[in-house]
DNA sequence: GTTTACATTGACGTCAACGTAAACATATGG
DNA sequence: CCATATGTTTACGTTGACGTCAATGTAAAC
């Protein structure tokens, strides 16, 4: 919430559970542009946004690559109203893979459910045979 | 739909659009196990089943050898009745995974749909913009 | 002032997921 | 009979996404 402070690479790393190679690592394939007090980097806000679309971005499964086009749709341009247009065709697009995506999940669930379903008959049945048995 | 019939690896590569090396490499790590007739393979509907639960694992961002986990699930083990509580562990499990997955997902539409709406707005912000330019 | 903790930049290592190339068998049509 | 297509194994190459290590700097704490 506090839009002026910064983050140290180990808060950061510690925050969103990943290693400071890693920030170092988005940084070089551009993903992220902290300042720099010296040496050392000061990751803003607008940093820590970008890491977590770019956390999310992985566990959907999509490349640093990928997640840098993304990243760039989330950068303001605003050139000509041809560029626009051109970036609102990428986000239709993108939207459109996400929803690809969410069919997939929802036909995976769908059938892990199932499954569910089935196993738990098979064990309920298995049970009632084991109290025949013991009764036996 | 036909269980009986079999499939050469051109067929199922092209079918899928798959090299023929991705086939022979999913077969090295386990997750497919085609029968032979002398040195060819010969894939079931069984192992096309198969194959597409990979590439829709593929797709979801899993690796292989979470594939081969989950691919796992879908082979009935029965032996014990402890086992299949495992199992059924398991499964909810993916299931609570896939389902943390749908959250990133409906959350990044949520985002893109709104910069789309955004965009869409500023578009034509700059259209009026240009008819006036126009008009003088 | 010195230890301790955390920062930096290369450079090289590693693991997954294939691609690519070589060298060979099998079969089918012209 | 030979070419072409399709199949095989073995082995090395490649790319992505970091991990690991060395050598060094800096800054807070004691």
């Amino acid at each position: 919430m506090d839009h002026s402070r910064t983050y140290s690479i180990r808060q950061l790393s510690k925050e969103f559970d990943v290693t400071a190679r890693a920030l170092r690592f988005y940084e070089d394939k551009g993903l992220i542009h902290p300042e720099r007090k010296g040496q050392t980097r000061l990751y803003s806000a607008r940093d820590r946004a970008r890491l977590q679309l770019i956390l999310r971005g992985k566990r959907l499964g999509f490349s640093l690559i990928e997640i840098h086009e993304i990243l760039d749709l989330y950068t303001p341009k605003d050139h000509g109203v041809a560029q626009m247009r051109a970036t609102l065709g990428k986000y239709r697009g993108q939207i459109e893979t996400l929803k690809r995506q969410r069919e997939d999940i929802d036909a995976a669930i769908h059938d892990m459910q199932d499954g569910c379903v089935w196993l738990e008959g098979e064990i309920t049945k298995l049970e009632a045979e084991n109290i025949k048995t013991d009764n036996v």
